[in-house]
Order: structure tokens, then C-alpha cells, then sequence
DNA sequence: ACCTTAAATAATAATAATTATTAATTAGAT
DNA sequence: ATCTAATTAATAATTATTATTATTTAAGGT
């Protein structure tokens, strides 16, 4: 497995390093910290959560993963193309969604914007997912 | 000043409740719990933090105000028209972006999502400010 | 294969953010 | 003016995150 090659710096392909970056690999969805945690305690039975925590923020410093803006906790995913989520109201359940036309439209406005350098940007879709919805309706 | 008519059930005009609401309308940007709590703190000094948190859930719930996605903590707005978030990664400040084109198109593309029925959305931008720019390049 | 060393880990303490509890107060209805 | 449910202040409890530190380990040089 390779991937960490981002820099001169000793960089140290530990086991608990490579699980947490494994396990956001395969897992389908964007776990918080707690569900990393638990993830990659089958495998690695004695880590420790503060392993877990400095090795998502190192990830994300690196780049290969990618911390995902969400009320209360935080949420990462393995995900590095450029996508945008749909976020149910009510469970709060969090899809991917992609669609180029539409990265492409929001990039074609950021190059208006003036006062930054826009670097990327996604977009946020808030509605009910079917299971909620059944469930409101009775 | 209106604006708590929004369900049968009695709801109290306190005195707190007031100054948040005015403090958030009043705001130019993105403030957190402390910021509103330090905010209303010269009108209300014997305020406590516990009420700052209940009136923005409670503010948020009856959707006189608006949470916003963010890393880390909580922040809150007043500003319901739907736009969009600039946000610098170096600093995290967080400025308004209106663009109906940008809200159209963007709900134009929420109508073909199936399997949820969206409700609103909205784009964030990052990037990085002037000011960071600036100290960035030295 | 063995040393060396900086980086990473585990365990835990410390801090920060948020929620829950409860007795006292108060806005709004009667 | 009285009543009552809602709200508040104060604080305790909980949860999320960061910091500390002694120990362990990956990677590079010999």
C-alpha cells in the first residue's frame, strides 16, 4: 500500500497509521472519530483513542484524507475528488453526491470572487431521506 | 420586534431571548456560543451561558436563526435568505456569499436527486483571505 | 543484524464544549 | 392579582478534544 509519500520528512508507516487509513478507505460514509475508533480496534485491539485522533489530524494535514464540516462532532472521509453531500435534517446521515457540472459551475463563480484564492469548494444538499420520511408521514 | 409567531405554542419574549435574536441580527458574521455570550453580556451582565446555548437551539429550532456547518465549534446566523460561505483554511473566517445563480443552479441539481426530498442548500468556497495570503508569502 | 534517534504510541491528565439538573423567577393567560 | 408553564441562573455532569510523558518502534546508517 503505498500513499504517504508527500513529503522529505520521515514519515512512519506505523500499523495503527495504516489501519486508520485503511479503514476510511473501505468504510462507505464518513465515520467520526468514535466509529474510527471502533473500526480499528478489531484489528488493533490495545490503540489508543489519542492514536487515533493525532493520526486523522496527520492524515489530514497530509492531505489524504479530508475532515468534513458538520455540526457537533467531527467527520472524515477517504474521498479526494472533488464531491458534494447531501445531509438529511433529520438523522442526520450524510451521502456523497457527485456531479462535475456541478463543481465545475461553483468553480467557474469562485474565479469572480475577489479578496481570496479559492482553492476548492463543495456543496451542501439539506432535505429527509426516505427512512425519515416514511417515519414523519406515520 | 416581531418575529417569534411561528407555532401555537406559547412562547415567552424574555428579555434574553430578545437581546440574542437583536445581537445575531445585528452581527456582521458567523459568531459562536461565546461570541453571542460576551455579545449580550454588556446588556444582560447577569446572564448565563446555559440560556446563550438553550435561545440558539431554541432560536434554530423555530428557524428565526441558522447554525452553520463549521469544524470545531458551533456558529450561528441570522441571515436566512440562502447564500453561500467563504472560508479561509488558514484563518477559518468565514464571510457571506449571495449568488442566486449559484442557489438556482444548485436546486435545479437537487430537483434530479432522488431518494431525498432537499430543502435547501448552499456552496462554501475555500480558500485563503488577503490577510493570510499576505503573511503567507512574507 | 545491530545501533541510533526521531517519531509515534498508550495511558492518562487537562481542557474545552455542550448538555442536564434543579430551585427560583417570570411572561403571559385567566 | 393570581396561576402556571416556560425560562432562567447556577452549577454539576457529560462529551469531545488536546496536552503530557514515559515507553516503544520504524527507518536509516553502520
Amino acid at each position: 500500500m503505498d500513499g504517504l509519500n508527500t513529503s522529505a520528512k520521515t514519515i512512519k508507516y506505523t500499523n495503527q497509521r495504516m489501519e486508520i487509513l485503511k479503514f476510511l478507505r473501505e468504510f462507505n460514509g464518513h465515520p467520526t472519530v468514535d466509529d474510527v475508533y471502533e473500526g480499528v480496534k478489531c484489528k488493533l485491539s490495545r490503540i489508543s483513542k489519542a492514536t487515533v485522533y493525532n493520526n486523522l489530524r496527520f492524515l489530514a494535514e497530509k492531505e489524504l484524507i479530508k475532515e468534513v464540516n458538520t455540526k457537533g462532532v467531527s467527520r472524515f472521509e477517504a474521498n479526494l475528488v472533488t464531491h458534494h453531500h447531501i445531509i438529511c435534517l433529520e438523522c442526520g446521515d450524510i451521502k456523497d453526491y457527485e456531479s462535475e457540472e456541478l463543481t465545475e459551475y461553483s468553480l467557474n463563480v469562485a474565479s469572480k470572487i475577489d479578496g481570496f484564492k479559492i482553492e476548492s469548494t463543495d456543496t451542501n444538499f439539506y432535505g429527509y431521506c426516505n427512512k425519515c420520511r416514511r417515519k414523519q408521514n406515520g
